[in-house]
DNA sequence: AAAACCCATATTGTCGACAATAATACTTAA
DNA sequence: TTAAGTATTATTGTCGACAATATGGGTTTT
């Protein structure tokens, strides 16, 4: 269904799927930003107690898909630009520096297969036949396989089990599929270079820009939207 | 009770204090690290159900201070030194970049504020009385203001709402109260001049050697209290 | 004697019902 | 007519019981 986090352990209780259905249901956008949650109509709709639809919400705000507040209910967050900004300030910061350990901790098998994924994508690529799927799903590949080879399971943790459950909901939300594709494969290309090179410095500095980068390409598509947004009413 | 941490609202529902009660315990060491944890059990304990037993261990999982397995239960994490090197390295990213973020954000009046509290922190030490301890809140107080002076609710929420739990956990288990009080104060000091400064990309730099510094400290106190451990068991 | 299988027990996951709190609508008074 | 207070309703929080899964011990088999 839609992405595997492969860091995320398979569902095997109902609370588990149902959170995986709820957690697909928000990303996409099919239970609104920023809506009330109400607990007995969604306990309904999934065909779960009140109980387990509960221990669901707890998974959901854990990656901050939601918020609760205490004796009022839960809220889905909204997709503001404040919050897009905050999110990719967090990512440039976490992601950097799980890119500077990964030149330290990645093994030497790890870089090859990294590699091998890019020679996998630049081909994929060159066919320009759905590249905004491939590319999109590759650069998740990508910054995947980074994390997880920083080896360090507090960052990957935060990162992929929490993060991302965002990053997928504002790309979604905002119709953000493949941005600057070609631009990206080079910068992933000097990333892993860099990682190859054990220059852990270099590597995070790469990779914040890298997200500052793209950071500043959504911005850019937000303020195209609102301003066509803008016309189309006038 | 203990510290109270000024981003937490208050607790309001019995699973609320209850969470509270547990992580107090957890973090203190009176439930061990590493400990099995029986549902049954603690629920007697606190005198509550274990529904609201298990939303209490919601939260302690949601700041990291448990781990779950489906079906299999919680235990409490246990504190590695590897845990502790990926912990700090993890504070280093964060709060460098919400120390540049403070740089950019932080009102006047929040800086000035800083340095009043610096300012009294400095005579509170003069005193040479009870450093430990006021210093060591002092260094939490310092660190609280520079993220919260962020403005960036997603950094806040991470470092705040989940690390620092555990931040507080390794130092209460490993005996670390108020290392390194002057050079501390000193490094302090010159954070909160960047900040001033607006210098983002020096407030990044100080605080990111800041807290390297307070990691290899602590390194070398727990290398130290291994060795003696050795010495008294040959 | 060691290993594999099975059964008993304990723990976790799920359920429906009740209690407490918050939101809404209505009534009453200024 | 507006504002405040109150009662009603709906939602969330808490509880105890049942079902499903894992753990441990005992038995049997090779």
């Amino acid at each position: 269904m839609y992405l595997i986090n492969p860091t995320q352990p398979a569902a095997v209780t109902t609370a588990d799927k149902v959170f995986e259905q709820i957690q697909y249901a928000i990303v996409e956008g099919d239970i609104p930003a920023g809506s009330k949650i109400s607990e007995p109509e969604l306990a309904k709709r999934y065909q779960v107690s009140r109980s387990t639809l509960r221990e669901a919400l707890n998974r959901l705000e854990k990656c901050h898909l939601i918020e609760r507040k205490a004796n009022v209910g839960s809220r889905v967050v909204d997709c503001t630009i404040e919050g897009l900004l905050e999110l990719y300030i967090t990512r440039e910061a976490l992601e950097g520096m799980a890119c500077r350990q990964a030149a330290l901790n990645m093994t030497d098998a790890e870089v090859d297969s990294m590699k091998a994924m890019l020679k996998v994508h630049s081909q994929t690529q060159e066919l320009k036949d759905g590249v905004a799927y491939y590319q999109e799903e590759g650069d998740l590949d990508f910054h995947y396989k980074v994390i997880l080879g920083s080896h360090n399971k507090q960052l990957i943790n935060l990162i992929c089990g929490q993060l991302y459950h965002l990053v997928r909901m504002y790309r979604c939300q905002f119709g953000m599929n493949s941005p600057r594709a070609s631009r990206a494969f080079i910068e992933h290309s000097q990333i892993i270079q860099a990682i190859g090179d054990r220059d852990g410095e270099l590597a995070e500095l790469l990779m914040r820009r890298h997200i500052a980068a793209s950071r500043k390409n959504i911005e850019n598509k937000i303020a195209q939207q609102q301003l066509s947004e803008l016309n189309e009413n006038k």
